[in-house]
RNA sequence: GGGGCUAUGGUGUAACUUGGUAUCACUUAUGGUUUGGGACCAUACAAUCGGGGUUCAAAUCCUCGUAGCCCCA
C-alpha cells in the first residue's frame, strides 16, 4: 500500500470515529460543501437511490411525492392553455433523427440504440426527446388552417446517454419529464406561445417550489440542436452555480419542413407552420432541494408538502389516552392539510423532532398534558424552529396562514440570496472577480460563439446563462462586449453551472 | 475523453500492508423500564459487489467486469 493510501484509509477512519454513526443527519454542512451535502440529503432522506445500472437512480416515494406535485399544478396549466395530453413510443426509427440535420448532430452523441433488434433493416434509438416522432404524426394530423393550432404534451421518460458525471435527479441517463409541443400557422403565435409557457415555467417556480429563476434567451451556442431560439428559466443555487430549471423552444419550420407538414391555408395555398416545444423535468425536484434544504435537512415548500404537518403527541401513562384523544381531534380539524400523527412509543420526542425537521415536514405540533388543561399546542415551522404556543381553537386559522407565510420566507430568502449575486461589469478585470466571487455576472456581450468559447475556456467553466428578455437584455446604444469590445448584441448573464 | 480512489449485515465500519475463527456500533425483532429536543437493559436476526485465477486455505494477492466518488480536459 502506498503512503497515499494509507493517508486516506487513516483519514477515513478518524472521521469515522469523530462522527456520530447512528445519526440520521448529514456528515457535511450546507455552506461548505454543498455537493457532498445535497448526495447525502437526497439519498439519507430516502427520495433517491442509485440504480443498478451507471447514471440511473430510483425515485423513493418521498421523492415521486415531489414531482406528483409539480405534475398536479403544471398539468392544469397545460389543460388552462389547451395543450391535450398524449403518449408517444419510446423507439424512434433512425431515419426520423436525420430528418433535420441539426437535430441529428446534436443529438447523436447521447442517443443510445436498441442493439439486438432492427425493424427493416433500420436501428432503433431511444428517444431523447420527441420531436422526431412528432412530427411524423403531425404530417398527417395537419392538413388545413383548421386543424391548427395543434397542441399537444407528453409525460413521460426519456434517455441521454451521458458521459459527465451524473447526479441524482440533476444529470441522469433516464429522467421524467413533461414535454409540450404545439404547431402554429402563424410565427407569431408560435413566438407567443414559447414565451407564455416560459412565464408559466417561471410562475411554477416561484408559486409552487418558492425560488426566482431568470428567464431569457439562450446563446447560440447554448441553444437546442435544431432550435431557431431556446429560451430557459436559470435558478440561481446557494453555492454561486445557475442551473437551467426549464426550456422553451421556438423550433421555427425547420422540423415542419424536414417532416413535410403544411396545410392548406384559408387563401387556398399551401404553407409551412411554426412549431414550438417546452420542457420540465425531475431536475427541478433536485434545484428545489438545493435551494431550500438546511443542515437539518430537507426543507419542503409548504405547497409541495403532501403531509403538511406532524403531529407529535408527549405521551405519559396517565395521561396517555387523554393526549392522544385530543391528538386525533386536532389531526381530524386539520385533516386538509394530511397531518401525520406519530404515535409511536419506541422513539422519544426529541427523536421525532429531528427525524420529520430531517424529512422536511413544514409544520409540527406538540401537545402533551400540560397543554391540554390550557387548551393549547406548541407549534414550529421547519424553515425558523421558532417556537410558539397556539390555543387549539385557533389551529383552523393559523395553520394556512403560517403555512402562506412559510412560502414567502423561502422566497424571499432565495430571491434575497439571487439579487445580490447579480454583478453588473464592463471589463473583464472586473468580471474575472466577480465570477471568481461566485456571482452571476451581467455583461454587455457580442453573443459569438468564439467569444463564448473562450471565456468558458479561459475560466474553466463559466457560461452563458440567458439573456432577459425585453428591454432588460437590450444593450445601451454604443456598448461593447466586455471581453472582445465589438459591438454587443446583447445584455447576458454568465456564471457556473450545473 | 484522460487519471486516481473505493466496494464487508439494512446503515457506518474493523480485519487487507504480513492470506488462516469476519470486529464494533447503530438499525430491525421480542420482552421490560421509559417519553416536553436525538432514553435504557436483556436476548435474537443479519455481511465480504459479480465472474475467473493463484493457494492446502482468499474479505485480504492477481485479473476481468459492474457501480460509486474525486481530480484534470
Amino acid at each position: 500500500m502506498t503512503d497515499e493510501n494509507k493517508n486516506k484509509k487513516n483519514n477515513k477512519k478518524n472521521n469515522s470515529n469523530s462522527e456520530d454513526q447512528n445519526s440520521l443527519g448529514l456528515t457535511v454542512k450546507k455552506s461548505e460543501d454543498m455537493s457532498e451535502w445535497y448526495s447525502q440529503l437526497v439519498l439519507k432522506a430516502e427520495l433517491a437511490e442509485h440504480a443498478p445500472s451507471k447514471g440511473c437512480y430510483v425515485i423513493r416515494p418521498r421523492g415521486y411525492k415531489i414531482w406528483e406535485a409539480i405534475q398536479k399544478y403544471f398539468d392544469k396549466i397545460i389543460k388552462q392553455h389547451n395543450v391535450d395530453n398524449t403518449y408517444f413510443p419510446l423507439f424512434i426509427p433512425e431515419s426520423f433523427f436525420q430528418k433535420e440535420a441539426d437535430h441529428f448532430e446534436g443529438f447523436t452523441p447521447e442517443l443510445a440504440w436498441v442493439a439486438n433488434k432492427d425493424e427493416g433493416g433500420e436501428r432503433l434509438a431511444l428517444r431523447p426527446t420527441s420531436e422526431a416522432v412528432m412530427c411524423d404524426s403531425f404530417s398527417r394530423w395537419v392538413r388545413s388552417w383548421r386543424d391548427l393550432p395543434l397542441k399537444i404534451n407528453q409525460w413521460c421518460n426519456i434517455v441521454r446517454w451521458e458521459t459527465k458525471a451524473t447526479r441524482l435527479f440533476l444529470r441522469s441517463r433516464e429522467f421524467l419529464w413533461q414535454e409540450g409541443h404545439c404547431v402554429y400557422a402563424t410565427e407569431e403565435e408560435c413566438n407567443l406561445d414559447v414565451l407564455d409557457m416560459l412565464e408559466e415555467y417561471k410562475i411554477l417556480c416561484e408559486e409552487l417550489l418558492a425560488f426566482p429563476v431568470l428567464t431569457g434567451r439562450k446563446s447560440e451556442k447554448e441553444k437546442f440542436a435544431g432550435a431557431l431560439a431556446t429560451y430557459s428559466i436559470e435558478a440561481f443555487l446557494p453555492d454561486g452555480k445557475a442551473i437551467q430549471a426549464g426550456t422553451s423552444h421556438n423550433l421555427g419550420q425547420g422540423f415542419m419542413k424536414a417532416f413535410d407538414v403544411s396545410f392548406l391555408g384559408q387563401d387556398g395555398q399551401k404553407h409551412t407552420p411554426w412549431h414550438s416545444s417546452w420542457g420540465i423535468s425531475t431536475r427541478l425536484i433536485g434545484t428545489m432541494v438545493m435551494m431550500h434544504g438546511d443542515d437539518k435537512g430537507l426543507v419542503l415548500p409548504p405547497r409541495v408538502a403532501f403531509n403538511k404537518i406532524v403531529i407529535v403527541p408527549i405521551l405519559f401513562d396517565k395521561t396517555r389516552e387523554a393526549v392522544l384523544n385530543k391528538a386525533d381531534e386536532i389531526k381530524n380539524m386539520l385533516a386538509e392539510f394530511h397531518p401525520i400523527l406519530d404515535d409511536r412509543d419506541e422513539v422519544t420526542p426529541g427523536w421525532k423532532y429531528n427525524e420529520w425537521e430531517f424529512k422536511g415536514v413544514p409544520l409540527r405540533i406538540e401537545i402533551g398534558p400540560r397543554d391540554l388543561d390550557a387548551g393549547q399546542v406548541v407549534f414550529v415551522r421547519r424553515d425558523n424552529g421558532e417556537k410558539q404556543f397556539i390555543k387549539i381553537e385557533d389551529l383552523k386559522e393559523v395553520v394556512p396562514e403560517q403555512l402562506e407565510l412559510m412560502h414567502q420566507a423561502l422566497f424571499d430568502k432565495a430571491k434575497l440570496h439571487l439579487d445580490e449575486s447579480i454583478f453588473e461589469v464592463n471589463d473583464w478585470d472586473a468580471f474575472m472577480s466577480a465570477y471568481e466571487a461566485k456571482k452571476l455576472v451581467k455583461v454587455n456581450f457580442c453573443g459569438e460563439d468564439e467569444c463564448e468559447d473562450w471565456i468558458k475556456d479561459k475560466t474553466g467553466g463559466a457560461s452563458s446563462r440567458n439573456v432577459p428578455n425585453g428591454d432588460e437584455g437590450m444593450p445601451a446604444e454604443g456598448a461593447k462586449c466586455f471581453h472582445c469590445g465589438k459591438p454587443a448584441t446583447c445584455v447576458t448573464f454568465f456564471s457556473r453551472s450545473y
